[in-house]
DNA sequence: TACATAAAGAATAATCTTTATCTATTAAGT
DNA sequence: ACTTAATAGATAAAGATTATTCTTTATGTA
């Protein structure tokens, strides 16, 4: 296992195990929802609290060491901060899979009809993957 | 004030004057969260439930008669289902626009890249419009 | 290495937020 | 007008998140 200690400290945050673990999941598992982590979390510590997760992913956003993806129809996930990309979703077996695409032209033209100043984007795709639809 | 009589039947709802007055307010404001829409429905029922309003939001969902937008760091809000597009945010003044961008392309592209098959996008571009960023 | 201290974890209570239940009312078809 | 299934309101229950309290611990300093 990587260690993290460093990671944390860079955020502004005390390198406990719990929080070494949460990223190890995280880095392990890609995009995590909160009741999902809190599973992962209680093998390695039988007795940790979910307020605990609740907190730390809270403490962690605050910090930007992880990012929250909105998605259509389900829960939010959670995962380690990376530079900015899209996500696709599969509405039939839920696997989401992050997409590099480039829309900086797109935003700035968006950016001129529009009148905003934009920073951010958060994008989602869903449909069906590979998997599900090539039967 | 429209008449959403048939609107709403269309959508297999009964016409209730409950059910009318949350047309109208979407259609009046746009984009609403749950509490902004209880206050406004408050206004003309003042002794609507907010179950009522929970119940016909994951019923008008369900039907199709309205979207759920879904904002990074704030609430969801809702809006009558129009021709897919995509939302401004300003991070400063909290306001949401619509904006048509056509991404058919873009999905194209997406789409042969990844083998995912695509048939929705939800976009978000966050940022400080006109008003925010212009002093 | 030991100490001091602010921060964090666990347990649990409290506070939202959303859904379920029950009864009286009502929309809508006949 | 009558019938009936659906809905509204009141309220309880469930689910999700945050706050509180007390104990433990990470980390900087001597
Ligand atoms: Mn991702
Ligand atoms: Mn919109
Ligand atoms: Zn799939
Ligand atoms: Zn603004």
């Amino acid at each position: 296992m990587i260690n993290y200690t460093d990671t944390l400290r860079k955020h502004n945050l005390k390198a406990t195990p719990q929080r070494i673990a949460i990223v190890d999941a995280l880095f392990l598992n890609g995009h995590v929802s909160t009741e999902s982590l809190y599973s992962i979390m209680l093998e390695k510590f039988s007795s940790i609290s979910l307020a605990t997760i609740y907190k730390n992913i809270n403490l962690m956003l605050e910090n930007c060491l992880i990012y929250e993806v909105k998605l259509p129809h389900a829960k939010s996930v959670y995962e380690l901060t990376k530079s900015s990309h899209s996500h696709l979703l599969c509405k039939k077996c839920g696997n989401i899979e992050d997409v590099d695409i480039n829309l900086e032209t797109l935003v700035d033209k968006i950016s001129k009809i529009t009148e905003f100043q934009i920073d951010k984007t958060d994008f989602v795709l869903s449909g069906n993957c590979k998997n599900c639809h090539s039967f």
